[in-house]
DNA sequence: ATGAAAGCGCTAACAC
DNA sequence: GTGTTAGCGCTTTCAT
């Protein structure tokens, strides 16, 4: 391995100019640069970053914490978050907790070892006490976790009023929301209240069904579909997240409803799910690029010591589908 | 901050009997155990994760390089990495090169920095030539880079066999396969060429499609799709993608086509996709956890020095679904 | 404009 | 068993 004493060395200079000419500081005379430069490159001279992490304190680096990887959602999340984190020259380290508390309590413990500058959390732990003594910089993705920590999210009750909107353009007289298991606090639960409210004001009978806590495979969303129609026959409005709205499409067509004759349908994130089946589904879609890029530039702000305050909302948006 | 050596005074010892406990290394008395442990909870140390990785020349990271986050057959596979990192007790740092060359380029060069143990490549970039002088462990994910660096993958071949059978046993006349950009050099190409043989040996005509270069939005798949109709209007079996065939599959119903009775289609990938639609899709199911492990395994036994051969393959599934 | 030297926080060889 | 000490490779202040 070479080391920047080598290249001094080589170069007859020190080891201080060296790192002089390699992060463009200071003034160098321009032959001694092309000194070190040459020196650099006759010995393939790589920097050791993490040499360099240890002197400045800082990692470049931050943490990422999702539920899951494989969820449609997710995924567009990770990718928006990595393509803004890489854009600001930082780096994306990854945790899917499959909401598990003992990983994320893991992760969390590397990021106080300050392996990483900061964190983006977007996973729902249902034990918040993780984040009491936390120096390092957080952001919230889409989820309460307590008051000093900053929370990004999709207005979601103006996502809620949007899909009002679509049922009430239609007759409905039954909508049934699919909901997350209780146990999540997350700000998205707003669109299912905003929703109800708006409906039962036009005298709309509102029912919920309740998502089973840590189920993700999509048989769990056909289940619970299934269980939809039985419990609610008379159902002619449904609200939900996408896969979940999906699978009530799919029971729907196999018992020869129409959408949106027999029922309607609205599904809740706007991913590549809605686009996809046989007809395009109805969808309030969440900017997940513009939400990906404030949270990044969030915590940087945060890591950069800036104080900053929160919440911040970005409005999301009707994609008209063919079932509402 | 505290340091080791602030644990150190405070529990009247040295700095490296602190590190001892710390690592539960080497031989400490019970009595001066219990004296730094006490002394660390008083301070409430946190070891520095970034000096150790110094001091160890090993940061316990690994790089995964993945084209994007947000299809769904890569969210699954960075999932099931990053779980199966995780049971190792690596990190995970993700990039999405978006098919981008330079992205890329950036993150190998922050391989050769060493701010990560090694890589698991599942890319596919045009100029290979970057991994020419890389002395970091590297094990590709079902891509052919260079001679040096071991791959794993699906067996394709395999794959293609199993399409080919499901395709025989309905009557078809004509297959067309939508296959990758040609630039990408991918064991996957196999499937294709294998199922293509298979069933021109029956007889049956063959023609293929060429998706274009980093396309990634449903859109273009629907594009494909339609352009497939209107050039070959007498396809009566599609192998492709789940995303390509799902397209094909909403084109067809358009056309009022019923699958299998005037056409059959099979999906190469099998993930969630293929089971969302208003049918499920007969697909060839990639066994990507199994993948994941392994590609994880192999890239951690040359971190810790050992040599490994390659290349590895994994069988995959068929998962009968009602397209074929 | 360049160099000497101290420090970032930890590990490990070696001495006691 | 425990302490001393010399690194790991880079940055940065302070002289010159």
């Amino acid at each position: 391995m070479v080391r920047i004493k080598d290249v001094a060395k080589a170069a007859g200079v020190a080891p201080s100019t060296v790192s002089l000419v390699l992060n463009k500081k200071g003034y160098v005379s321009v032959a001694t640069r092309k000194k070190v430069e040459a020196a650099m490159a006759e010995l393939n001279y790589i920097p050791s970053e993490v040499a360099r992490n240890l002197s400045l304190s800082r990692t470049n680096t931050i943490g990422v914490v999702m539920p899951s990887a494989a969820h449609p959602f997710f995924g567009e999340v990770i990718e928006a978050l990595e393509a803004a984190l890489y854009e600001q020259h930082y780096k994306m380290v990854l945790c899917c907790t499959h909401d598990n508390g003992e990983t994320e309590r893991n992760f969390v413990d590397m990021l106080k070892r300050r392996t990483m500058d900061g964190i983006i959390m977007g996973a729902h732990s249902l034990d918040v006490s993780l984040y009491d003594n936390i120096k390092q910089p957080i952001v919230a993705f889409d989820r309460f976790i307590n008051n000093d920590i900053p929370i990004i999210h999709c207005d979601h009750e103006y996502g809620g009023r949007l899909a009002a909107e679509a049922f009430l353009q239609h007759k409905c007289h039954h909508l049934v929301e699919i909901i997350g298991h209780h146990a999540v606090k997350s700000p998205a639960n707003a669109y299912h209240r905003v929703c109800a409210e708006l409906l039962q004001a036009h005298g709309i009978k509102v029912d919920t069904i309740e998502r089973p806590w840590n189920e993700v495979s999509y048989q769990s969303f056909l289940t619970v579909a299934n269980r939809l129609f039985t419990v609610y026959p008379d159902v002619d409005a449904i609200l939900g997240s996408d896969l979940s709205v999906s699978a009530c499409l799919q029971v729907a067509k196999s018992k020869g409803l129409r959408a949106p004759q027999d029922i309607r349908m609205v599904a809740y994130d706007g991913t590549l799910v809605t686009q996809m089946g046989l007809e395009p589904i109805t969808a309030i879609r969440q900017p997940v690029r513009d939400l990906a890029k404030l949270a990044v530039q969030k915590v940087i702000e945060r890591i950069e010591g800036k104080e900053i305050d929160g919440p911040w909302m970005i409005k999301p948006q009707l994609l008209r589908g063919t079932t509402c």
